[in-house]
DNA sequence: TTGATGAAGTTTTTT
DNA sequence: ACTTCATCAA
């Protein structure tokens, strides 16, 4: 343990003054605002650091961190472990809202009465059923409702945090934030708030407008504001400050600071949507292939609908065997353990050189046997089994409907039963099934991309991929190269101010390159009734990108 | 069967 | 802004 005052940032880390001084305040709550790439996370994990090392969060207290993604939460999860290592690190819970309250659901349950009484092993979804099901949307009001009625559970929670952080706090919703405030208000605990109200791209689904300044005010909290920008070049800086001066002014800073050569803005107009898929696709190719950008630093974002926006771009990608990752129709496969045992199964099946494949298969396949007598008849009819497949494989050619065979029986002589034993959320009607066919389905891809077998299936869980998402996706990532996929008038129809704010967000996640692409017609995707339509280019966000070159 | 009209959906969040 | 689906009248 250090004093306070000798607690410096960890690993040589610079923070401008601001940043320091709010990783350091004792006293009071703070709010906490940020551009793009200020460093909000890092200062964070810095506070993280410093509440811990220097027992201003005092042992056994804990700091709750709560985010709006998993990934998110994970994210700072990993980055304070780094900071100040895993043993100090481990009094950091970080969680997302939705987490936080299944939490407080979990553990209260039966302050529950009436009408929301809830049955121990409820679950999540709809269509809802009295007692043995709640939604999505219940979850944090039903959570605040634990917290408003019971003062045991208050109490937990209020004993067991001395500091709570927020991230993103500018998409908080009004019941978020009445979570917060039953949860947290007039008590002694320190709450930091952080967040971008220029990047405020929620509101549509509730965001709290004003939230920043509500916060400010119920908790007396320090307003801080971080002016650096450490993630973008100064070509891009520039743009990025010519919107800030449209959207907050107050926030934009003198141009004379961005000056500077580095960084690029492109915009791309094209006849029709085929067009502009072939040709960013050969593009892609190139800055992979030629300029040697790692596949996962570029990022193609849409405003809406990916598979409407993308869905030619996809289907170009895999002629070029560029890999990439649709991250709007897969959550994290790779991390689902029937997909893991598929796809271990068929490497093994494929190639005789994958030995941790093999290990993890065969550990879950013992599992399933009844004792230690039995385990080595098992081993043994599951080799018989494996090498069967191996066979079969080997006489045709190997290609994607082949594989999926193989895996079909595999999964048939496994049983459901004991496939679904692998994940108590396989327990929900039909979500084992669908785990299965993306599975299949990913592979299918990956094998148009990648003619070898065994070289498609470690790509499975790689994540070597050009990045396909929605701007909201996207928030908090960053990338060497964004594009913009679709920039027209039609693309970005809601309120504008929020429309501006999502466009804000998708540039403000490049380092070194933007695009933007245009087409004049843009067809549908097969199936569709309409082909195509004429498109305006948005010549309000066209602006910010000419006025900076 | 067709055309007209209106409503709903589109961007997020969990073990 | 634009599509899709349901409903109703002709």
């Amino acid at each position: 343990m250090i004093k306070a005052e000798a607690w410096r940032p960890c690993d040589g880390l610079v923070l401008e003054p601001n940043a320091l001084r709010a990783a350091r305040e004792t006293q009071r709550s703070l709010a906490l605002t940020a551009g793009p790439g200020a460093g909000k996370t890092e200062m964070l994990a810095q506070r993280a650091d410093f509440l811990l090392r220097t027992a201003t969060c005092r042992y056994p207290q804990r700091i709750l961190a709560i985010s709006f993604k998993v990934d998110a939460s994970r994210n700072l999860k990993d980055r304070v472990r780094r900071r100040c290592g895993p043993e100090l690190a481990a009094r950091l819970d970080s969680h997302t809202f939705h987490a936080f309250a299944k939490r407080l659901i979990d553990r209260f349950r039966p302050v529950l009465t009436g009408t929301d009484a809830l049955d121990a092993d409820y679950t999540i979804g709809k269509p809802k059923v009295q007692r043995r099901q709640i939604e999505f949307e219940d979850m944090i009001p039903l959570a605040a409702q634990i917290l408003t009625g019971s003062e045991v559970a208050r109490n937990a929670v209020r004993q067991t945090y001395s500091h709570v952080f927020l991230d993103e706090f500018q998409d908080c919703t009004d019941t978020q934030y009445a979570l917060i405030r039953i949860a947290f208000l007039g008590t002694g605990i320190q709450l930091t708030a952080v967040g971008d109200t220029k990047q405020r791209i929620m509101g549509w689904a509730g965001a709290l407008e004003g939230v920043f300044q509500n916060f400010a005010q119920d908790f007396n909290a320090l307003p801080v504001n971080l002016y650096q920008n450490f993630r973008s070049q100064p070509r891009l800086r520039r743009m990025q400050n010519a919107m800030v001066k449209v959207m907050d002014p107050k926030a934009a800073v003198p141009d004379a600071e961005l000056a500077g050569p580095g960084g690029s803005i492109e915009v791309l107009e094209f006849d029709d949507s085929q067009q502009e898929a072939e040709d960013l696709a050969e593009m892609i190719g190139a800055w992979i292939d030629a300029e040697g950008i790692t596949p996962s630093e570029v990022a193609v974002l849409v405003s809406k609908q990916p598979e409407l926006y993308a869905d030619r771009l996809m289907a170009e990608l895999p002629k070029r065997a560029i890999p990439f990752r649709n991250e709007q129709s897969l959550q994290d496969l790779s991390t689902e353990p029937a997909a893991r045992l598929i796809v271990d199964f068929l490497a093994v099946v494929v190639s005789d050189r994958e030995p941790d494949a093999y290990g993890r298969l065969m550990a879950v396949l013992l599992a399933t046997g009844l004792d230690e007598d039995a385990a080595y008849e098992l081993r043994a009819s599951w080799h018989r089994f494996i090498d069967g497949a191996r066979e079969q494989t080997r006489q045709a050619d190997i290609d994607a409907g082949a594989l999926r065979k193989t895996a079909n029986e595999f999964l048939a002589l496994l049983g459901r039963e004991a496939v679904a034993a692998l994940s108590a959320d396989y327990e929900r009607g039909g979500r084992l099934e669908e785990v299965i066919a993306q599975t299949l389905e990913r592979i299918d891809e990956l094998l148009q991309i990648d003619d070898d077998p065994a070289q498609a299936l470690s790509r499975f869980s790689e994540d070597s991929a050009v990045r396909i998402m929605t701007i909201h996706k996207s928030k908090g990532l960053e990338f060497d190269t964004v594009v913009m996929l679709g920039v027209e008038r039609q693309t970005y129809w809601g309120d504008p101010t929020e429309e501006r704010a999502a466009y804000f967000v998708g540039v403000s996640r490049a380092k070194r390159h933007l695009w933007m692409t245009v087409a004049e017609r843009r067809e549908r995707p097969a199936g569709a009734r309409r082909w195509d339509e004429a498109r305006t280019a948005h010549a309000e966000f066209l602006g910010y990108a000419t006025t900076t070159a």
